[in-house]
DNA sequence: TCTGGGGTCCTAGGACCC
DNA sequence: TCTGGGGTCCTAGGACCC
């Protein structure tokens, strides 16, 4: 058995943790550059804002109907999902961080009222971080999901399913009657794995509720889609074909890319963009002890934007696999180099590092003079303590601009909260 | 004026091999 | 008239996830 713990509108629900006067009110979090909505409070669910909403189309409901909209604090949320998973851990013996507000819990051997312990450690999540959960248990991973989104949706939507499945389902105990009227009030675009595309041509295949998908012929499903809608249709059916990863493998890509808070045409800010991004990646590398084969850089114009377009990308290859930011802000600079042109209004840029490999991996090779430099490696490891220590951007490669001063191609922040979990200059003063 | 960012997996098709 | 068969590896693109 599995369950799944779920931060009901997590990034909303972070914000009014610290800004109660957002209780019961429509409230958004806006993606970077204040560009869409990316979490909505039940309210603003409510008012039909959309995921995804861009802001200047639901800008008016400001005024009109009091919506909140708060830019994205992800230093918050981040501090916050550790608080939140550390909790969820004890639900059972193994737990998956699948994202950064669920997790999957192995629940084997766990013994007892499954329900009743969920309910139990939901109100200990809440009173210790006053984050809401909703907890789905199943027997795959799919199932635990699916009953995850019955527990949040019979909360937020009463009437939608039987009220005692609000906040926590669990599917494994259910008869047959009553499970068939759960997956019968399901449309498939729910099912984990099932997306817009897949759920439109099952839809007009008739196969329009998650009863309907598990009834399917999994070899149709196979030769019509693909193995991973078979597996998916498995899984609904009770068999697991997709077990706990409890100990994450390293990431093969590692990106860094933004959207810039206006049009940028000239070279000099675009290198700085272009450093900043291989920077911020090559800390990410360095943190999980991988090396990097290649680094690809890409600008591009804005695809909504009716400005003659442009989007190019360059791969280039390291003269060895490295983890050392002024090779890589180097190569990216050199990548970017190659393929700009002026006279067009970028709207984006990014550093993808690929090829990524173990630090412990060493390739013997011939000594052209120039092997790896012991010195570069502790000069890393010394940006790195000093920027985890005074804060990042406490040192940095001059080629990223000076940060002091606003940056052409920064991103758009006006509306973002404090870090009031993680910076002492933020924290929230209590007065008697 | 204004539309996010960071990932994974699967498949088809081409290059290449014998 | 008529142009093999079987395999691997790589990459680009699509679909999906949050």
């Amino acid at each position: 058995m599995y369950a799944l713990v779920d931060g009901n509108n997590f990034y909303v629900s972070c914000e009014r943790v610290f800004r109660p006067d957002l209780k019961h009110r429509p409230v958004i979090v806006l993606s970077n550059n204040d560009g869409c909505a990316i979490a909505r409070s039940n309210e603003a669910k409510a008012l039909g804002v959309a995921m995804g909403a861009p802001w200047f189309q639901i800008k008016h409901l400001e005024k009109q109907a009091g919506l909140v909209a708060l830019s994205a604090n992800f230093e918050l949320y981040g501090d916050m999902s550790d608080r939140m998973m550390r909790i969820a851990s004890a639900l059972g013996h193994g737990q998956e961080i699948y994202s950064i507000d669920e997790s999957f819990i192995d629940l084997t051997g766990v013994p007892g009222d499954l329900v009743a312990h969920s309910h139990k450690i939901r109100s200990r999540i809440l009173q210790r971080t006053g984050i809401p959960c909703g907890i789905g248990i199943g027997a795959t991973k799919t199932l635990a999901k699916l009953a995850n989104h019955v527990a949040k949706t019979a909360e937020r939507k009463p009437g939608s399913y039987p009220e005692q499945l609000a906040q926590v389902c669990n599917l494994g105990t259910m008869n047959q009657t009553e499970l068939e009227s759960v997956l019968r009030a399901t449309e498939v675009q729910e099912v984990w794995g099932v997306g817009p595309r897949i759920s439109k041509q099952l839809n007009e295949g008739g196969i329009k509720t998650v009863l309907d998908l598990i009834q399917m012929d999994v070899a149709a499903a196979r030769r019509g889609w693909s193995v991973g809608l078979e597996r998916t249709i498995r899984e609904l059916q009770g068999t697991p074909c997709i077990g706990l990863d409890d100990a994450p493998s390293p990431k093969q890509e590692i990106a860094c890319t933004r959207s810039f808070g206006k049009p940028v045409s000239d070279f000099d800010p675009l290198r700085e963009a272009v450093t900043e991004f291989a920077s911020r990646a090559a800390i990410k590398l360095r943190k999980q002890c991988s090396l990097a084969g290649h680094i690809k850089v890409f600008i591009r114009t804005s695809p909504f934007r009716d400005v003659p377009q442009f989007s190019r990308f360059a791969m280039v290859p390291l003269l060895r696999p490295t983890a050392d930011t002024t090779v890589l802000a180097h190569a990216a600079v050199m990548g970017l180099k190659a393929i700009y042109r002026s006279n067009f209004k970028l709207s984006k840029a990014g550093v993808i590092l690929m090829d990524l490999q173990s630090d412990q991996v060493k390739q013997g090779e011939l000594d052209f003079g120039d092997a790896v430099d012991g010195s570069r490696v502790r000069l890393m490891s010394a940006m790195d303590a000093l920027n985890h220590r005074f804060g990042r951007g406490a040192v940095y490669l001059a080629s990223a601009g000076n940060k002091g001063i606003k940056r052409a191609w920064s991103m758009k922040q006006e509306r973002r909260t404090p870090a009031y979990t993680t910076r002492l200059s933020d924290i929230p003063v209590v007065r008697a």
